[in-house]
DNA sequence: TCCAGTTAATTAACATGTTCACTATCAGGA
DNA sequence: TCCTGATAGTGAACATGTTAATTAACTGGA
């Protein structure tokens, strides 16, 4: 039996040294910086995101883009339904598998993206400026890791 | 004028190194860890921070509240708003400023959350197990260390 | 005192988050 | 072949995110 005293076993702690509290509160700030800019172009934050997962893929099926993207399917399939209509995307039911729906960007797409990248660019830049590339790459590397270590966790 | 190569301006960088992306990646990997147990309880993740934000400050007006707890004041409203009929939470006009409105947990309230925080304290040990206290200590401590740098930047 | 400018909060409208339910399809065995 | 179970995707319902517009209340001067 662990005899090591804890302080207080039932209490939560402080908002400020809350791990997913801090995570929100970082995200929300630095989105802050992408914003504006995602609005001018009458993009939502998701839309983009799909996009941009698309464009490292080249083709995907949608349970992919919801996994890479972060989104949850049924929010996917409104997304797609959205960036279809407006014709930035491709899709097509997978010839070996029934079930699966294939995305792509069209070519518009691919051009809407180009066009929004120096922005972007120039967003990430500023931000880079700020908190200083090396601690930058450094928080990315820890994020990352930590993402790492839950992943194993979770297959055990 | 600097002159060090930029590989690419225009192009955007892996959404495997983007800060972003990482920060809400992560975040979604531990909130599917306190999830199951808010859903149990009948308590969405926006009303379970507006609780522990109250909790943390006695009483607070619904600008603080919305700062603190990362949500932006017409979901508040809503939020307020069903709290308040489910008896977890006390509002009141400020006497001094009839503009706004003052917020504490009621007795009820403060029940609720002394009923979840076993569970929830739970749920970050299992974390802080996976990623290690470390680790984790060092994580929160960058997270609120690029914060501040943001904030700075922001006054100037 | 009056008024223009600011702030706190709410409402509206649309997009997304979240869980559940459901359909269609596939995979593996009895 | 049939059946059970698992998987991909969608629709529904309610809560929240996001921006814009609106109302009420405060503030600071002319």
């Amino acid at each position: 039996m662990p005899k090591k005293p804890i302080r207080d076993g039932f209490h939560l702690s402080n908002t400020r040294r809350n791990l997913p509290m801090n995570l929100l509160r970082l995200r929300e700030r630095i989105m802050n910086e992408f914003r504006p800019m995602l609005h001018a172009h009458d993009v939502t934050e998701q839309q983009w995101r799909v996009l941009r997962v698309l464009q490292e893929a080249e083709e995907l099926d949608a349970r992919d883009v919801a996994e890479r993207a972060c989104i949850l399917a049924p929010s996917l399939s409104r997304i797609l339904k959205t960036l279809n209509a407006r014709g930035l995307i491709e899709t097509a039911r997978d010839s070996s598998d029934g079930r699966r729906t294939m995305i792509r960007l069209s070519t518009a797409g691919n051009a809407f993206i180009e066009r929004l990248t120096p922005e972007s660019a120039a967003s990430y830049a500023r931000l880079e400026k700020i908190i200083g590339a090396g601690r930058m790459a450094e928080l990315i590397d820890a994020l990352a890791e930590t993402l790492d270590l839950l992943d194993e966790a979770e297959e055990s």
